[in-house]
DNA sequence: CTAATAGTGTCTGTTAGACACTATCTA
DNA sequence: TAGATAGTGTCTAACAGACACTATTAG
């Protein structure tokens, strides 16, 4: 490899002139949404800060890149850092936010992760701790209002006695939605910085690929049952669904372990996964 | 805000004190994959480096973030300055590629954008000329074996003399998909760094929205006739349709503009995309 | 004339939504 | 007994794929 540039040098000589230092950088960090199921509501993590900028106010844990660490590998150490998960957690990547504004710090450009665990797979507990530096929120989205140009959805995060809720409007632009939220009245703090969006992108998300792919069962333990994985998709999209139709349906992405499971005394059969299933179509 | 935080300091004190340099930084850049059509057949924008790292090879368009400038101002700008392409170009956000090693000058951590354009929205001649630094490639991506649980594809990139095919292949794994891809023999040359992957992703999101969503529509002017609707579609997803099938389906997210258009001496019917329709299945 | 393209109509099997129904255990 | 929860069966309207068909222009 011989190939020199205009100025003549070898890439050894060019990567020995390269200065980093010419430019400022922004800062990098990787957040996540993290999701799961418990006593059939649909939970999120999210951190209360200790420190500016944004103290006190809740946010999706996360936390900076090292230099020479995978994205991947950060949002597995943040993982298990901040909300002691089991690895193997599931995630995959949402989105980068980053607004030269969006964190008085620095330039910090932030990609967020969803990631879901079943709820047997948490060890930072429940409890009903008021003075907990991290929380399990419950989360809902419903759809209020809709009609051919907008649709108005409520994004409602809820722990103990904090409780916020957001109005969010999508709205079609000539060839794109867009899409605005607004903090309401009744709200007793907010998130940090514009973690709204990434929570209410991966809500979206989760609500549209319930019915149609496998990522539900990334809330579910290996082996369940119809009625827990109809629960569990009950508590994603916040409604109530024809149980007939959804068993006929789901069916088609599962296989039967031959087990039973003893619910209330009674034989219930269990159900895996199996994601040789419609894996084509989860490629979005 | 006279909030303080451990150290007793305020939000000003906090940030007087903050140093950004305390940690080596990442540095930020945007790629581009830009796509037209083109005489019936879906092209790819490619320049070729002339400079180290990769120098020789064909990249994405794209460059670095300044310090204050917000990500979509950087796509928007890169899109003018090395495309030459009109404002009010349609992208969105694809992925954000971030490994250590991605590149030999220093972490970069790079997020692409995907963007369509109508061909008559270029400056940028389509002109053969073989010395150029920039090129549209022409793009296809055809499943060539698929499986329960496997799935190869080729996907080819050809301008002139220059052809590059990659294998692809998706392999089922416990809960998610594996893709891994390998240039072929009979390539000329090869993407530079990793961007075969994020062409590859760019393919498949276009691919699988071809149909269910109005992202085509980028690809045309503002009025256009079925068979348009219908070549452009057929570019995209590499195979011929049911002429009948396709109208008829397509229809639904149209209408009319009550103007003609001559075609061959004949008179043809002008549509419209209706962003109306359907808005709610593209928040994806 | 034939070949090609624009555009329409129809048949059929699959799917999704609505809903009625049985069986079993709890209280 | 009533009221949950587990699980099945059926009807219908909508939809997707296959394909036959007409009309017009180019050669």
């Amino acid at each position: 490899m011989e190939l020199r540039n205009a100025k003549g040098q070898t890439l050894q000589e060019f990567l020995a002139d390269y200065d980093e230092n010419r430019y400022r950088r922004p800062s990098n960090t990787v957040d996540m949404v993290l999701m799961t199921v418990h006593e059939g509501q649909l939970k999120l993590l999210l951190i209360r800060r200790k420190d500016h900028p944004f103290i006190g106010q809740w946010a999706l844990p996360g936390g900076f890149i090292n230099f020479d660490e995978d994205m991947e590998t950060a949002v597995q150490r943040e993982l298990e850092e901040e909300t002691s998960i089991h690895e193997n957690t599931y995630f995959h990547q949402l989105y980068t936010f980053g607004n030269a504004d969006r964190d008085p710090r620095t330039r910090i450009i932030t990609t967020v992760y969803l990631s879901m665990t079943p709820e047997t797979n948490i060890r930072k507990t429940f409890a009903n701790d008021d003075a907990a530096d991290a929380a399990w929120f419950t989360i809902r989205k419903c759809v209020q209002e809709q009609n051919d140009r907008e649709r108005v959805s409520v994004l409602t995060l809820q722990y103990l006695d904090t409780h916020m809720e957001y109005c969010i409007t999508d709205t079609v632009k000539n060839n794109y939605i867009e899409t605005r939220s607004q903090l309401m009245e009744e709200s007793t703090t907010e998130l940090a910085s514009d973690h709204v969006k990434a929570v209410n992108m991966a809500m979206d998300q989760v609500m549209n690929r319930a019915a149609s792919t496998g990522i539900l069962f990334n809330l579910l333990e290996e082996e369940f049952t119809l009625r827990e994985v109809q629960n569990v998709y009950e508590a994603i999209i916040a409604k109530k669904t024809d149980t007939g139709n959804f068993r006929r349906d789901i069916k088609r992405m599962l296989k039967e372990t031959g087990t039973y499971k003893n619910v209330k005394g009674k034989k219930v059969k269990l159900y895996r996964f199996d994601p040789m299933y419609r894996y084509l179509e989860e490629n979005l």
